[in-house]
DNA sequence: TGACTATATGACCACTGACGAATATAATGG
DNA sequence: CCATTATATTCGTCAGTGGTCATATAGTCA
């Protein structure tokens, strides 16, 4: 009886996690933050990433390996820029969801009822 | 939905990132598209996920306390189910992209024409 | 040409996380 | 009680990844 669950493939499913496995770096999602207002240069980028300049550069090239980012170069500079809008609508998910999951485990605790003394110990 | 990333600080960042991060491995995937159709327990998860059950159970505890499974016992055997369905909107939007994009480099290389010999490497 | 700047890359280390094997815990039945 | 079954956890190992430092590459200007 095999259960075929199998609605992904098992190469699909590899390329989700992929995706989602690169938006899971903080350093990564201030990037892509940074330019959600429109392309900008490393040297910006660095010094709002507060990471050193190699690490940004690799961040970048990572997200930029996977479709996320563009990338222009004029003269000495190297401007990158979104590439794939979608991870906007993926973060605004995920915020909703945790903000959610906030709201239900504050009203589960008024539910509990104060257990002993008040939680912020 | 209250959350445009611009306006995100570090800790909510953080958050995100944890999020997505949890989201990025192929056997946790697997284990929510398993449960897509409803709950299941441990032994006919560990049947699909294609693993060992001591593996499947540390995803699952790993879900569990992300808050995108919820858990119910009943004698000897533990009920796993979608905690927050939002999971799949975030799998559809990624697998979205995704397609988009390979259309996009298929057409780009249409208009690239074929390369002159051995493009490879 | 050579100096200077911006960006990318390689070497290396520390840490994390996935995995399997063995073991622990919990519930049920004899 | 003990045995059995289902699930969770601990332990050790190993690959992968993020970080920094140093260096390489590329473009500009004098």
């Amino acid at each position: 009886m095999g259960g075929n669950i199998k609605a992904l493939g098992e190469s699909t499913l590899a390329l989700v996690a992929e995706r989602f496995r690169i938006l899971g770096d903080p350093v990564r999602l201030r990037l892509l933050q940074a330019l959600a207002g429109g392309e900008k240069s490393v040297m910006e980028l660095v010094s709002e990433a507060g990471t050193t300049q190699a690490n940004v550069s690799k961040h970048l090239q990572l997200l930029r390996r996977a479709g996320l980012l563009r990338r222009r170069k004029q003269g000495l500079h190297v401007y990158y820029s979104i590439g794939d809008p979608t991870v906007f609508a993926l973060c605004d998910a995920v915020c909703g969801s945790l903000e959610r999951h906030r709201k239900e485990e504050l009203s589960l605790f008024r539910k509990a009822g104060p257990r002993r003394s008040s939680p912020g110990r």
